[in-house]
DNA sequence: TCAATATTAGACAGACTTGTCTAATCAAAT
DNA sequence: ATTTGATTAGACAAGTCTGTCTAATATTGA
């Protein structure tokens, strides 16, 4: 693998894991086993790294959700199989909630690059959205979507995803 | 002003604005105009302070919400006017978000006290709006309210909380 | 008045942070 | 085979962080 790509990996799982401003570029660089002086050729700085991660986690995101949706299409409708999808990422990832609004959090006025990654992301998911259901609910569905990944991560508990994809099934009949 | 409120209030205003670990002890006690000693003879911890930040702001944020409920209730519905309430919110606090799930994305595995503060917030919260509405749909009125202060945060603007109104009122006719 | 409590300024420890730099080594491509 | 690009270990700077400590001073209640 990379030295770039096991730079990012690493962060990713430190970074959903402990934070952001809690985890340091000396921690990312031991567990990753790549020198310092290999981090700052491939990274600018830390903010680098942190869009580089985002950036990544949106197609491995992205890429996992419409996996997921496509394979169990069949079972019930595309829309409740985004909200399994979500299930399934909690199971996977212990409840750990959204990588981007995570860093939304701990972001200041200064980080209007990494904002902009954010927004992006949560557009795509959208726009995404917008293609499963009709016109006139997609944003309906957005909220609840987006309640679901947090509200799941505060309680860690799948309720808030069921009670969502409940009220959804309802709307889509 | 006693000197444990000043550093709470101080602290409230520097977590709310650059976060919870971006927000060092002697910025909060130099912008307090307070010495450290005193700092840590009213507070054990920085983990101390944050408990007792989130526990001013919640009797604070709920006493908002109940006033502002209660003063509109003639113009509409309860459950409407607290959506009215998050809009004013995010007019005097700047689109900052929810101070308790900003602070929920900077916890790692050893603050469950802070994480016990934040999920008792948002039970008062799920069990007040319960009294606003029906048993049927206050988890759906609950999971958009939850949406609409983190989305118009990202945003940087009302639409989610407009929309979330909308929403809430075709559910109640 | 006197004793307990509270606050002060500031030094200090020890650990951490991001980022720079050196000097040597390795890999790959021409 | 030599040049270019990539990586290495690690020292270092300059700053931050939380928390402790001292020793003097203020405030407060009995």
């Amino acid at each position: 693998m990379k030295v770039r790509d096991k730079l990012i990996y690493t962060a990713a799982r430190l970074f959903h894991r402990h934070g952001y401003n809690s985890t340091g570029i000396n921690q990312i660089i031991e567990e990753a086993e790549i020198a310092k002086g290999s981090f700052y050729y491939n990274f600018k700085s830390k903010e680098d790294l942190c869009i580089a991660y985002l950036e990544f986690r949106h197609t491995y995101w992205f890429t996992k959700l419409r996996q997921y949706v496509k394979k169990h299409a069949g079972e019930s409708s595309e829309v409740l199989c985004a909200f399994d999808f979500l299930v399934s990422m909690n199971e996977l990832e212990n409840f750990r909630g959204c990588s981007f609004l995570n860093i939304l959090s701990e972001l200041n006025e200064n980080d209007s690059k990494i904002l902009e990654v954010i927004r992006s992301h949560k557009s795509d998911l959208r726009d995404y959205i917008k293609t499963l259901v009709s016109p006139g609910i997609s944003d309906h569905v957005y909220l609840l979507f987006e309640s679901s990944i947090i509200e799941s991560q505060l309680f860690k508990d799948q309720w808030p995803i069921i009670k969502s994809k409940n009220i959804v099934q309802s709307l889509i009949n």
